[in-house]
RNA sequence: GGUCCUAUGGUCAAGCGGUUAAGACACCGCCCUUUCACGGCGGUAACCCGGGUUCGAUUCCCGGUAUGAUCACCA
């Protein structure tokens, strides 16, 4: 067979040459060093879930904290793999740039906010275009050259056939696909049946013509893999960033390469796209590991360097049908979804310290070590990542908020509270506009040598400091048991005869007391507890009561530096409301 | 079923031939305290099983077992 004029048959339209592709995207600099190239390849779903976001970050730590030996960045581009038309949302590119924007991962290069089908450039950089759709005439001219070289063939095996391959594959028990003895019909057509077939409108695919790459027949994807040969099955080893080495059967499987449509399969496309922008790690799931053996398979027969894998852990979380560990899932987990943590409110940096505890083992202890510092100064390395699956825990991450929400200054959380909750909660949002009383209330307790940790997430955050507002304000417990209805009118009416704003703490506190001991409580609430039967309760339930009459509830901070920020007004109005 | 990843307390995890097997979260108790939180102290709780290698295995090797992943013209 006459692969050049197969070649010619197939992609008449093709002129141009891998040579002048790779003559098109050089290296990206001269002396690269260790410096890092990641991307973030995600199909326009629009869906950007919590594992995205982990990989994300990855990338972009990767890429960022890295240098050329003059100091130049690493690269983390944004390319968008819509090679399945039935996945695309309208507006997702703008979705996923907004959502990890929003979780401070940005990108230097790839798909930009712009429309892609009204801007004619709806990216940056110069290894474009950045959508797998637009790099048709590419993928197609690196096909035409593996046909030449007799490494790729047209396929014409209808659905129909495929099925019944199949199932008689699967009725002996064999491997499914197309390989070996199963591929003989489509490797073996002549150029007269292939021209009739086209002549006659068949559809067909392109498909790898697979074959053992060990013996060195090609450049050896620059020696990044190394071959063994097991019991008579060849084997490649190569070296995960994230795993160490991983051993694997070569490939026999002649992959669907170009689909009907002349678009690539994933496997193609990220071979070209990774080769030709110049990645040098290729950070993604592990549900991607079984297929490295093709990867390195079109490695090796297009004379490409390998890049780098990392291939990451899944989230999981525990089932509770089941029990068993499972990966976490769009339809079943809320808490997936990016979204559960902007409407929870939790804060993003709260979310990427978490992230980065379950990601490096070391984090937690750099972080003990460096409580103040920027999470950027932290190194991160893809050696102390764990392989297996993280369980999500959501408890973790409320503890690692309440330490992360507590370096943030008080009136940026309240612009975050007042940004959460026009968006989430818009009744209240106006209540918050406060800004000075928001932010009073927000940084009571913070700064003494125990600091408060009551602020966790958005939503949590306002039920904490609703009663603030009295339109929020409700009595939502009891007084104590030990505290007579009779007794405890006494004390809110002895209260507020006695009560002087401008008092301070010890002042204040002085006039509880002073109304403890009067109406037979027990001062100091030791006593009460040595001596239950001398006393009707202690100075805690005395204060409860205190409480309850002006925040509605029994827990609480300092009751003095809340009547503070409440103002002398409402404290009163709220006691005489209570005594009635 | 084939192939591959993984395997330390409830969860996340240190460990990389000899340790009283760290630490964090959660849980429990005590202390601090006008409540709660914070903080401090203490506690319960772990090396999947079976063979090897070795003077000695949680650690190395080989088998099981189990979890997970994957076997598309989806990514």
């Amino acid at each position: 067979m006459d692969n050049n004029k197969l070649a010619e048959l197939l992609f008449p339209e093709i002129d141009k040459t891998p040579q002048e592709y790779e003559a098109m995207y050089p290296a990206r600099w001269e002396e690269p060093g260790d410096v890092i190239v990641t991307r973030l390849g995600p199909s326009p779903t629009g869906f950007i879930h919590l594992g995205n976001l982990y990989g994300a970050f990855v990338d972009e730590r990767l890429a960022h904290q890295s240098r050329t030996p003059d100091g130049e960045q690493g690269i983390f581009y944004l390319r968008i793999e819509d090679t399945d038309d039935k996945r695309y949302v309208e507006g997702a590119v703008e979705t996923i740039i907004r959502s990890l924007g929003f979780f401070g991962i940005n990108f230097d290069e790839g798909a930009t906010m712009e429309d892609s089908s009204v801007a004619d450039d709806a990216s940056n950089g110069a290894y474009g275009p950045y959508y797998q759709s637009q790099r048709g005439p590419i993928y197609q001219a690196f096909v035409k050259d593996l046909v030449r070289k007799g490494q790729a063939y047209p396929c014409f095996l209808t659905e129909e056939e495929l099925t019944a391959i199949r199932s008689e594959q699967e009725a002996n028990k064999e491997t499914t696909g197309i390989y070996g003895k199963y591929a003989e019909k489509s490797r073996n057509l002549t150029l007269e049946e292939i021209e009739a077939n086209i002549a006659a409108g068949k559809s067909y695919v392109m498909r790898l013509k697979s074959s053992d790459t060990s013996a060195g027949s090609v450049n050896g994807a620059s020696g990044k893999v190394k071959y063994e040969d097991r019991d008579g099955v060849t084997y490649f080893h190569v070296n995960d960033a994230i795993r160490g080495d991983v051993a694997m059967p070569v490939n026999d499987q002649d992959v669907v390469i170009l689909k009907a449509n002349g678009i690539p399969t994933y496997h193609f496309a990220h071979v070209i796209d990774d080769h030709l922008m110049r990645t040098t790690h290729v950070v993604r799931g592990e549900e991607w590991l079984m297929s490295l053996p093709i990867h390195v398979e079109l490695f090796e027969k297009l004379g490409f360097e390998l890049p780098t894998y990392c291939h990451t852990a899944v989230l999981m979380k525990i089932d509770e049908e089941t029990g068993n560990k499972r990966k976490l899932s769009k339809r079943k987990d809320p808490e997936l979804s990016l979204d559960y943590y902007r409407k929870e409110g939790y804060h993003p940096q709260a979310v990427k310290e978490y992230l980065l505890t379950i990601l490096n083992s070391n984090f937690e202890e750099w972080r003990a070590a460096n409580p103040e510092a920027d999470i950027d100064e932290f190194r991160f390395t893809t050696e102390k990542m764990s392989s297996g699956g993280a369980l999500f825990d959501l408890d973790k991450l409320r503890d690692i908020s309440k330490d992360v929400l507590l370096r943030i200054p008080a009136d940026e959380l309240a612009d975050y509270l007042l940004e959460w909750a026009r968006e989430f909660k818009p009744n209240a949002a106006p209540l918050l506009e406060d800004k000075e009383y928001l932010t009073q209330i927000l940084d009571l307790g913070r700064h003494d040598n125990k600091p408060r940790k009551d602020l966790i997430y958005a939503k949590q955050i306002f039920d904490f400091i609703s009663y603030f507002y009295d339109e929020y304000f409700i009595i939502e417990e009891r007084i104590p048991e030990q505290v007579s209805d009779e007794d405890a009118k006494e004390i809110l009416k002895r209260y507020l005869e006695t009560y002087d704003h401008s008092d301070d703490q010890s002042q204040w506190f002085e006039k509880i007391r002073t109304i403890t001991a009067d109406l037979g409580y027990a001062v100091k609430p030791k006593d009460y507890k040595k001596h239950p039967e001398d006393y009707k309760g202690s100075v805690a339930h005395v204060s409860t009561v205190v409480r309850i009459a002006v925040m509605g509830r029994s827990q609480s901070p300092d009751v003095w530096s809340i009547q503070q920020i409440l103002g002398e007004d409402r404290v009163r109005e709220r006691i005489s409301q209570l005594i009635g």
